[in-house]
DNA sequence: AACGCATGCATCC
DNA sequence: TGGATGCCCTGCGT
């Protein structure tokens, strides 16, 4: 039905002289705008000036050129009560509409707009390319302030810290090297990881079609996908404190979920939705989630600002329904502070992070409400004292408050970094690294790429949130999406990534995978013949043996030892496109074989 | 290679 | 307060 825009664009630009000669009055004028150079055009000037003539014709191509009439070819009012027909052939910038400058990827760079403010900071004056945040991380980042005022929460903190707090800040793992497995595992993008409590190589992974992954990530080959246990978004997930093959999950499909992750079987505890759809203002989606072991409570918030309990020894509700923010506004996160069981931390789209204390949760009594500019992704009390919270906000920057004692005013930092609202993608969320006693080490991945060797990457950034420096930025040039979901390990120097629907797990190489790396090894694919391929042990990329179809190709990827096979997980690039899969092969000396 | 689509929040009135 | 509208670095399928 519908043409294109570029369809009578392209057509018109490529045959511009060919216009029919059959004139028929009943047709608009046509206008066609030139190109002109577009460096002079930069002022708004009339958008007619270099307007000409092309056509004014064509009965049977009337009908045609009507229907083709796209965006770019606009109707004016006509003297003649006709209107013609404007068809703009300039260059225009596709975010402000204007020319004279456009904006988009050159190559692996991306230029402004120049109408619009910095995409990072979004403050006016520079571009995104030149903003001072882009340079420096740490850039604008005020110090703490070392007011320390007593404040209600120390009467809540009845117990004591972990005593050991060490002074000197110990170097943590930064990944200069690191080792990335690669396996495409949902069929919708990733909403959430979370790891196994004591298996330290068991992940989990939920998306937004609602099914939920169990990953042993030194076993990629063994896929379990459950799709059976929600419908929609599982927005977060966390272990049975009590039962850690048990898995509760959060889903916008108004239940939450208590799975055997061994069977698979699964019970909603709770479904807010019990009749059904009843349209949008009716149906409830929970977001927020997390369990305090103390209480024996799973806390669940849903997306009109209420909260729900209930106890894991009956997997019933609890209590009323709390209203902790605002009327009808989502609550994304829910947190409870890891040392003190009656602080709850809780964050939404009305633009606040919320502190309360559990024994009195009442609409309107939380202890203390954190402002944000916009709406905040992400709340978390630092994960060994406590005593420090770290928030995301959609305005583009992290906050961290130093101590949850001192003055909550403000936050004593806000680092600005680039991890803006896209409506498909995650939520970014800034995380704290669980293994770093000093508690200034958080990651999160980055939306806005830089450009690494002409490609356009988006890294994900391992922040020390105390100063505000870029500590380390981890890429890989086979991900070119961007990765919103980070989990940093409780225990091992292992990061994972969900980025769009791929799951990625890097750690840093050892010695063996290092060397690995430097000998750069060729996959050979063998199609159409049973006998084993003969190949040389040198120049292997000459093609004698008439009996193979034989094409050889580089790729990128893991070896993984399984069960005295050896799986390469890779990546080819096959016809401009990447493809990942994870095959069991031959080992040679000096390249790997596959016979297909 | 160039579209089209999925669909959350801010902003406007 | 609520409905309409429009989006800036998406990602994937056609």
């Amino acid at each position: 039905m519908a043409f294109t825009a570029s369809t009578p664009i392209r057509k018109f630009s490529k045959t511009p002289n060919m216009a029919p000669t059959t004139r028929s009055l009943s047709f608009p004028r046509v206008i066609v705008e030139k190109d002109t150079d577009s460096e002079q055009s930069s002022s708004e000037e009339e958008e007619n000036d270099d307007e000409e003539r092309l056509h004014d014709e064509d009965e049977e191509e009337n009908g045609k050129h009507s229907e083709n009439e796209g965006q770019r070819i606009e109707e004016e009012s006509n003297n003649k009560g006709k209107t013609p027909i404007t068809i703009s052939l300039k260059k225009v910038c596709k975010v402000c509409k204007r020319t004279g400058h456009e904006a988009g990827f050159k190559g692996a760079t991306y230029i402004d707009c120049p109408m619009k403010p910095c995409f990072l900071c979004k403050m006016p004056g520079h571009t995104t390319m030149t903003c001072p945040h882009r340079v420096a991380t740490e850039f604008g980042v005020i110090p703490a302030s070392h007011k320390n005022t007593r404040n209600a929460l120390l009467y809540v903190f009845e117990r004591q810290f972990k005593p050991h707090i060490p002074p000197i800040k110990p170097a943590y793992v930064i990944p200069d090297q690191v080792n990335c497995a690669v396996i495409r595992y949902h069929s919708r993008r990733v909403t959430c990881l979370e790891f196994h409590p004591t298996n330290n190589r068991l992940l989990l992974s939920g998306d937004k079609k609602g099914q939920v992954g169990v990953w042993d990530y030194d076993k990629v080959h063994e896929k379990v996908v459950y799709g059976n246990i929600h419908s929609c978004i599982v927005n977060n997930m966390r272990f049975s404190p009590t039962n850690d093959g048990m898995i509760y999950a959060a889903s916008s499909d108004g239940t939450i979920s208590c799975t055997d992750m061994e069977t698979g079987i699964s019970s909603p505890l709770m479904n807010l939705n019990p009749d059904g759809w009843q349209g949008p203002n009716n149906w409830r989606m929970l977001y927020g989630m997390d369990i305090n072991p103390e209480k024996h409570t799973v806390f669940v918030a849903d997306n009109f600002g209420f909260l729900y309990l209930l106890d894991t020894r009956s997997n019933n509700r609890s209590g009323q329904a709390v209203l902790i923010h605002k009327k009808g506004s989502k609550v994304v996160g829910l947190h409870c502070n890891p040392l003190q069981p009656d602080l709850l931390l809780s964050c939404g789209n009305d633009h606040f992070a919320r502190i309360w204390d559990i024994r009195q949760l009442v609409a309107g009594s939380s202890l203390y409400d954190l402002a944000h500019r916009r709406v905040v992704n992400s709340a978390y009390f630092s994960p060994n004292s406590g005593c420090k919270i770290l928030t995301t906000s959609q305005d583009n920057r992290i906050r961290v408050w130093d101590s949850i004692f001192g003055n909550l005013d403000s936050p004593s930092r806000e680092i600005v970094h680039s991890h803006d609202f896209n409506r498909h993608l995650t939520p970014f969320r800034a995380e704290w690294d669980p293994k770093d006693p000093s508690e200034s080490l958080a990651v999160i991945g980055r939306y806005i790429s830089e450009n690494y060797n002409g490609i356009a990457l988006h890294p994900i950034d391992f922040i020390d949130v105390s100063t505000g420096q870029l500590v380390a930025e981890v890429i890989d040039p086979n991900i070119t999406t961007i990765s919103p979901v980070n989990k940093l390990h409780p225990r091992d120097d292992v990061l994972a990534t969900g980025s769009s629907r791929s799951l990625f797990i890097w750690r840093p190489k050892d010695d063996h995978e290092l060397a690995e790396q430097k000998d750069e090894r060729k996959i050979v694919i063998c199609t159409g013949t049973e006998k084993k391929p003969k190949h040389k042990s040198k120049n292997d990329d000459s093609d004698d043996d008439s009996d193979v179809d034989k094409s050889t190709l580089t790729a990128k990827g893991i070896l993984l030892e399984i069960n005295s096979l050896i799986v390469l997980n890779f990546w080819l690039h096959i016809g401009g496109r990447y493809m990942n899969s994870y095959i069991c092969m031959h080992l040679n000396p000096s390249f790997l074989v596959l016979v297909m």
